[in-house]
DNA sequence: GGCCGAAGGACCC
DNA sequence: CACCAGGGTCCTTCGGTA
């Protein structure tokens, strides 16, 4: 159906059998269209999206514009500039041209591509139509979340330097200033600047990254050195702002605000910087940081002067609509290679150009895109995440295998059983408990598939979720008898905690799962 | 119509 | 030689339904 009115305009976006309506598009769309384009690209769209192309050279190869973006060298991320991108794409896509990873990938390209395409195409229609109504509302709902805009914070992002890498290279001098990767030759997950200069990054397959990169040095991971290593790092955060919340071993987020009120002496910059050379002093490690009024600000100036620098963004409206409006679409947080296709698509690069668009991307995205998308380009942080404290309760758990791609059957049942059991392990240190299993198979073609049963009570026991994995597997190899797999998984989710009451004399603690209080709904109406 | 469960993706580290 | 991870979160769509 057409976005028909305004409340409904929020609904979504341009999917699938809107077909007939799209078919209905005659050529003076394209007109609009281009007269669209020309409005926005003053400069040529291969001109802008490979400056390093040099004329004449072949194109067979992905480039950002030409379809098949997400196996070409994925370039946002600080470090990477002044590459020839157009030869290491080149490489990358001769290494993994009819591949089945390659030919999964164009799948996905394919249908992502086609779902622009018909935004494309409504986009035209829109362009003729008188959006005045349109309008107002986006004008509304922008006046709302100017509203939230809170300058009142001092939010720090501190993300650690190739921070796998720089563990090794702190513990082994040799590796100081080489090409090397943590990671084996299936997959990276961290590349050293040295690598980098050569077009080597994280979640590349090794195998690639050695094409790239003939020199390049592989370093097996060595998790439990990382951990140690971030809990270092942490003893540091842990002065500044005791609720901290870590996103990963080699990133958090500060709320300075509170040390600033408590050091008027201080100011965020100082402060940063304090921090960075203590965390250096104490692990040897460097970390670069983002300094702004909420955490997507800060997560963006966090990257801007990496590696071991830091940015502060001033705390004025001014300053951040500049920042802001100025970056690439592809820069915030939230925003990946698929979606960059789709605005780029729409003619639309940069942030100030989803805003000067906004209005479309009302028509043509849904509430929850649309709503984020103005969040960024006004520098408004997404509304509860800085207020840090009580870290959000974990959604679910997952194990899960890559290997040979097999259709044994026996063997694929032994692996759900591993898994389950060491899912059952971790629960059990989390003392947590689920309600919801599901599995999920990969292919040999790469294709994923997950299946999942919400049960009517609580799982931790290894022998129920054995029980409910493999039946949602023998399933699948009923209907799918032969099935060629190259990955299995695990998860729980629907948790709560497994913690025993122990109050409540209830002999429930010997049962392996307990019975979820079900009360029909309508009971609770009033 | 809205909520729920199930399935599939995009994204992030 | 090796041939694209594993652990998460959130969003969207769709069919069933009380």
């Amino acid at each position: 159906m057409e976005c028909d009115d305004v409340t409904g305009g929020l609904e979504f976006d341009v999917e699938s059998d809107d077909d007939d309506a799209i078919n209905v598009q005659e050529s003076d769309v394209l007109g609009d269209i281009s007269d669209f384009w020309d409005d926005l690209a003053e400069t040529s769209d291969d001109q802008r999206a490979n400056p390093h192309t040099k004329q004449g050279s072949v194109t067979e190869g992905p480039n950002a514009e030409n379809g098949l973006s997400r196996i070409a060298l994925d370039d946002n991320k600080a470090g990477m500039d002044g590459l020839d991108k157009q030869k290491i794409n080149d490489i990358i896509f001769s290494v993994s041209k009819g591949s089945r990873f390659y030919e999964n990938e164009a799948r996905k390209d394919e249908m992502a591509r086609k779902r622009t395409e018909r935004a494309v195409q409504e986009l035209g229609r829109l362009k003729s139509l008188d959006l005045t109504t349109e309008r107002s509302i986006v004008e509304q709902l922008c006046t709302k979340l100017e509203a939230q805009r809170d300058l009142s914070k001092v939010i720090v992002h501190v993300d650690m330097d190739a921070f796998y890498c720089a563990v090794e290279e702190r513990d082994d001098p040799s590796l100081k200033g080489k090409a090397f990767a943590v990671g084996g030759t299936a997959m990276l997950t961290t590349a050293s600047y040295a690598a980098r200069a050569f077009g080597v990054r994280a979640a590349m397959p090794g195998y690639i990254a050695l094409r790239l990169c003939p020199e390049l040095k592989f370093v097996r991971p060595d998790h439990r050195k990382y951990s140690a290593a971030s809990e270092e790092v942490r003893k540091v955060f842990q002065r500044y702002d005791p609720n901290f919340r870590p996103m990963s071993l080699d990133e958090a987020y500060l709320d300075l605000t509170p040390y600033l009120s408590m050091h008027p002496e201080d100011t965020p910059i100082t402060v940063v910087s304090r921090m960075r050379e203590e965390i250096l002093s104490e692990t040897g490690l460097t970390a670069s940081a983002g300094i702004a009024a909420n955490s997507l600000l800060a997560k963006v100036c966090s990257d801007r002067n990496k590696p071991n620098g830091q940015y502060f963004l001033p705390f004025d409206r001014e300053s951040i609509l500049e920042f802001v409006q100025a970056l690439p679409v592809r820069k915030p947080p939230g925003i990946g290679k698929v979606t960059e296709q789709f605005l780029h698509a729409l003619g639309i690069r940069t942030c100030k150009e989803i805003w000067d668009n906004r209005v479309y991307l009302y028509k043509l995205c849904s509430a929850a895109s649309f709503d984020y998308f103005m969040r960024v380009v006004m520098g408004i942080g997404s509304s509860h995440e800085d207020r840090f404290g009580s870290g959000p309760d974990r959604k679910s758990i997952s194990h899960e295998t890559t290997f040979y791609p097999t259709s044994d059957a026996t063997a694929m049942r032994a692996t759900i059983r591993r898994l389950s059991h060491s899912l059952s392990v971790e629960m059990a240190e989390e003392k947590i408990k689920g309600n919801t299993v599901t599995i999920k198979l990969k292919r040999s073609d790469f294709r994923v598939f997950q299946k999942s049963k919400k049960l009517m009570r609580y799982l931790k026991m290894e022998d129920d979720i054995v029980a409910v994995a493999l039946e949602l597997l023998n399933d699948e190899l009923q209907v799918n008898p032969g099935i060629e797999l190259r990955l299995m998984g695990v998860r729980m989710s629907g948790l709560a905690s497994s913690e025993v009451d122990k109050n409540v004399g209830i002999a429930k603690v010997s049962e392996s799962s307990e019975y979820l209080g079900l009360i029909p709904k309508h009971l609770f109406s009033i």
